[in-house]
DNA sequence: CTCAATTCGGATATTTATTATCCGCAATAA
DNA sequence: TTATTGCGGATAATAAATATCCGAATTGAG
């Protein structure tokens, strides 16, 4: 089992949308160059993103993507149902019911004790998703890079950056 | 993305093993029987619990499958583990190396934010699936039966139901 | 001690989901 | 109007899970 890699991409962009500014957003293009990864399955995750509602969209010749809300307001999960679905990882399937011993349905009004630990398992891991946000990512990122490589990215940034309509 | 269906079918056979008692065991056909699922692939479910070690085997003609140790002593992550690999959920591809503004090698001796972030929240996921046992599973079953039922289960159990050799 | 019954175990097809891509349509700004 | 951009559905290629089979090993009975 593995989380598809389609979360890390977005997660990324989402990271660089921020660093782009309030209202301020980048093409497709731009995202997938910067990235090095191919534009056409980016524009997928992107697309995920913007039915979302995670980030806004303006199309014709300044268009682009930029996020919908502020950094500090969109978490790892909002990313990762936002791609991945928020269908559990475990589904029961209710085999205590089958076979020669089936319990009686009166039994199984309450969930099957393997399906709830599971259940509450996911729950961990989705509460510790929603703790991080886009904003702590770019923070992180920019105190791990060097004054060198900051105003680099800036420059790149700066020369691909377009202005979003006021919604 | 989701689990797969072993998991349960491996959990819920474990439960079966717990109520069967200390050293002994049941058959594959048994075990398939009971959770009415086709033999050959409960199989493949069970030789993974058993090359992972949390079940012992004995072959012949009253061979089967009985727990390697106490059922306080095997978690839900044991099994899960088993099955599904211990892979991390997520898998960092270090996009952030690609692209025109590419991390350099020497920034990235600690992993990327993004995927620190995903293995913390999979570590949530995996402490709270290592602390419920199949013993507590069992126990829990046995108290939201009704004592007919258990009856009936106890009754088809014991005539299933074979002794292992004591290793 | 031999043989036959019964089991586990690895290797093998089939089905399903994911990944990756393409092309026509709608919308926007110059 | 026109060039450019994102949106949506439809479509191959790839990987994973599902389901199944047959050989090897082991045990109990004769």
């Amino acid at each position: 089992m593995r989380l598809g890699q389609g979360v890390e991409w977005a997660a990324h962009a989402c990271a660089l949308l921020a660093a782009a500014g309030e209202g301020r957003g980048l093409s497709l293009a731009a995202l997938a160059e910067y990235h090095g990864v191919p534009a056409p399955y980016m524009a997928k995750q992107m697309q995920a993103l913007s039915k979302a509602g995670l980030v806004r969209t303006s199309r014709g010749k300044t268009g682009g993507y930029a996020l919908a809300r502020p950094a500090d307001q969109i978490t790892l999960w909002d990313v990762t149902r936002a791609l991945n679905g928020s269908a559990p990882l475990f589904q029961c399937t209710e085999i205590r019911q089958q076979g020669p011993c089936g319990a009686p349905r009166a039994e199984c009004k309450r969930p099957c004790h393997i399906a709830a630990a599971f259940a509450q398992a996911e729950t961990a891991w989705r509460e510790a998703l929603q703790g991080v946000t886009i904003a702590d990512i770019a923070a992180g990122v920019g105190r791990d890079s060097s004054p060198q490589h900051i105003t680099e990215a800036m420059h790149w940034l700066g020369s691909n950056l377009t202005d979003l309509p006021n919604r």
